[in-house]
DNA sequence: TGTGGTACATACAAACATGTAAGTAATGGC
DNA sequence: GCCATTACTTACATGTTTGTATGTACCACA
């Protein structure tokens, strides 16, 4: 997302790890927002500010970073109408879409290992 | 992972996800290093200076933090051999090994999204 | 007495992610 | 002219993760 200085173990680390298809997946979901936004758009299209009511805790500058993320990711469109006020609406693409049920499977798996460590705590 | 501190919006969003499985089963797979390691010890038990073998990269303090979380979260057990030199072995666990199938649909969905950002440069 | 191997721990520093506060452009309505 | 609305942007501060370097306990073995 951010550019990354070229310096030591660093870039070695991504280099070792960027042909990994696996790990490039888990890093497009791992924001603090993503999956939230992305579980909105699932729903429907939405505008800016409706994302924005929609989190109450996130800043203005959070959901443009995240949103300009994924939509370079391509896990979401991103189309302005050239009206006064703006209006711009982010819509889920095909390829996110078809993240919905893997989504599914692992938040399930996430709620049943929740419950085993709960219980050993 | 850490110890977090309780002030403004870090912990408020923190609050606010907890509730979410999903979220909270990406955080496990989030570390830099846990994907490698899951996908290592998926082909056997190990020992802590095998895998800092397999891994050249990897620093040991990094290793062991990673899987001291692993261990946290219920992914792996840790045997501790009462020896000298000690020795210490690591295996996932079942919930572990569930996560395998899931892991291998999101490893192809990465794969395919790869070609198609990589298309649109 | 000294060296070697294993699996860590600790102190410090750099890189990265997120948050806070304030500002901008465009224009329709008053 | 002035204000409001929308979707951002910028500068700066804080929090979190990862990396570097070094040290430690244990005891077998030379």
């Amino acid at each position: 997302m951010a550019t990354r200085k070229l310096n030591s173990t660093y870039s070695r680390n991504e280099q070792c790890m960027i042909g990994c298809d696996l790990t490039f997946a888990i890093s497009m979901l791992g924001g603090r927002w993503k999956l939230l936004i992305l579980d909105k758009l699932a729903q429907r299209k939405m505008r800016f500010s409706e994302l924005k009511k929609e989190f109450s805790y996130i800043t203005e500058r959070m959901l443009t970073l995240q949103l300009k993320a994924m939509e370079q990711d391509g896990l979401i469109t991103r189309t302005v109408y050239a009206e006064v006020p703006p209006r711009v609406e982010y819509e889920l693409t095909d390829m996110a879409r078809e993240l919905e049920p893997i989504l599914n499977q692992l938040s399930s798996w996430g709620n049943r290992q929740r419950r085993l460590t709960r219980q050993q705590v």
